[in-house]
DNA sequence: CTGAAAGCGCTAACAA
DNA sequence: TTGTTAGCGCTTTCAG
């Protein structure tokens, strides 16, 4: 039995072997348990380095009925084209990884497809996540509201204001909606499109921030619903300007990809940006920066968002209570529209 | 005892109880063993969604020593600032995300800064999962190298011409390159410059495409080496306009958002697009459509990659070996460069 | 085709 | 501060 393979894979009970001590006390050494004097805790962790040790996540989560794990779905609505690929909804999913590892805990990504409809149950009564953070309000909140009433810890990306019984994070699309739309009027337009889909929450408090800045001004107001993307966008201008002309000398635009894809139509047809129109976007995603002209943009902290879902998220899981919060916002000054 | 609160979490013994059966039998009913009688099997599952049950897949994965769970991490270069923003890069986890739903497997997404170096041991000897997707091969394949050897299930997004002892599933990039040179050269560019950083694996192959395909019409080349950024390449190309005026008539980006960023650069100075330079991307990402000009790129069939990653991996969780596979690669043509 | 029973590897209550 | 021990809920071998 020289120089055996060391093909087992060692357990927690083997290393308590090596290390003349109890299991227990491996056990609680490595999950850093202040009952353990720190010099064995120390010298026992750097045991099951050396032995390249790790836990049985399986019979830990079995046994203590938790599992570090936090389910994110992305919740897009149906009838929408927009897509995993929307770079926006990624780059949140992306901040909401970085927020989780910070606390120690484990990313799921999930999607209608594998949860279907019970998320209670297909998350939480298997044990696969202790908690879920939902990217995206959809149009039917039914899901979400299940889950939550559930008691299901849960968070939700969208539109704070929204009422509900689980917390909301998200900015504040409202004073959005406002700023960018003053923004262009301030530049002089008089006739500003809203491009987007006013029936989705977040989008629906940018439109009647819209109202409410045109209202001031006495400006009236043009809606072009759309799908939220790009490519409806350019199709959306383009059927505008087919038919009416150029009736307009702005866009607020509801994200930045619908805005860039305006952008496209306008430029197609030569009609200057900002001169003849003004636009801004809402999102500001990096493509806002490199687009030619630069795109003004309502800027979304979703860095800031994100660590408060955790916190939230988090305070549930301790039997805290949680409250919706709205998340400041703030305007990106480019090329796109006028001082 | 009426009606008392069903609070309680039901559990297998529970349910077999409920059906007068044995666990055994509920468990193989529920796991679809075609041990048990279909009728059986058919009504155990109904009586498992009429109570709302749900396999504790901690106790299962315990027991099974199986977890239907693929890490997915996201191999960043230290080094660059391309980010898990980076629309290219989301999109592959989005459809790798997919194809692993498809085999009924979950994804643990995950970063260097949760896995450390030693993924084998953060992994698979913990039992977070059964094995791993990495996307992106990074400069330094030490550790990946480390995880194949430890005899990880392990499959790569990257350059499958590298030689490796894991598979490693790319588009062809050597190909990629040529063609997009060549198609410059027959739009009738004569100075083509390479935009981007050869000394990432990918990126090399496409370098040495695009010097055969010079090679071949006896033309110069010039690199501008940057980091695979919007920003950077739009930097690079500010500066070698400065520095040496439009001494290039071609561009071949190394990517769709370096190409966006070097537009900029080049529509900033009115250097009209194709006609004085003409530009293809690489990816395909949706931007490519929806700038203006429009983006001529190559697309990278990153759907048929993603289903083959998950073969591949498939394969090795069932002890099969998987070897290296090049995806086909195709040139879109757009606006930004000449027929 | 179904049941009985053992045990996966860990944590935590209780004991010392 | 550490050890002993029971048991988390499932799957699977073996027996029928």
């Amino acid at each position: 039995m020289y120089l055996a393979m060391n093909n087992k894979q060692l357990k927690l009970a083997d290393l308590a072997k090596l290390a003349g001590v109890s299991t227990s006390t491996v056990s609680r050494a490595l999950n850093d348990n202040p009952l353990i004097k720190k010099e064995t805790r120390d010298k026992l962790k750097q045991l099951a380095k050396q032995h390249n040790f790790s836990l049985n996540t399986a019979a830990s989560r079995l046994r203590s009925q938790k599992t570090n794990v936090v389910a994110v779905i992305i919740n897009f609505d149906s009838g929408t084209e927009q897509s995993i690929n929307d770079p926006f909804l990624l780059k949140v999913v992306g901040e909401i990884n970085l927020a989780l590892n910070k606390q120690g805990l484990e990313l799921l990504l999930s999607n209608s497809f594998m949860a279907g409809d019970d998320w209670a149950n297909y998350f939480i009564n298997s044990r696969r996540a202790d908690g879920i953070i939902v990217v995206g309000q959809g149009k039917d909140p039914a899901n979400i509201e299940a889950a939550a009433n559930a008691g299901v810890p849960l968070v939700v990306w969208g539109d704070p204001k929204t009422p509900s019984n689980y917390p909301i994070v998200g900015s504040d699309n409202f004073v959005g909606g406002r700023l960018a739309t003053e923004h262009l009027l301030a530049g002089g337009a008089k006739n500003i499109v809203f491009l987007g889909d006013p029936g989705h929450a977040e989008i629906g408090e940018r439109y009647r921030g819209y109202l409410a800045a045109l209202n001031t001004a006495n400006a009236r107001s043009q809606v072009v619903s759309i799908d939220i993307t790009s490519r409806a966008a350019y199709h959306g201008i383009n059927q505008l300007l087919v038919t009416q002309g150029l009736c307009f000398d702005g866009i607020m635009a509801c994200s930045d990809m619908v805005a860039l894809g305006a952008m496209k139509a306008l430029k197609e047809r030569y009609i200057s940006i900002p001169n003849d129109v003004a636009l801004v976007g809402f999102d500001d995603i990096a493509m806002a920066d490199i687009s030619h002209p630069s795109l003004s943009s309502i800027k979304q902290n979703t860095q800031r968002a994100s660590v408060l879902l955790v916190e939230k998220l988090l305070a549930q899981l301790q039997g805290q209570s949680a409250e919706s919060q709205v998340v400041e916002i703030e305007l990106i000054y480019r090329q796109s529209s006028k001082g």
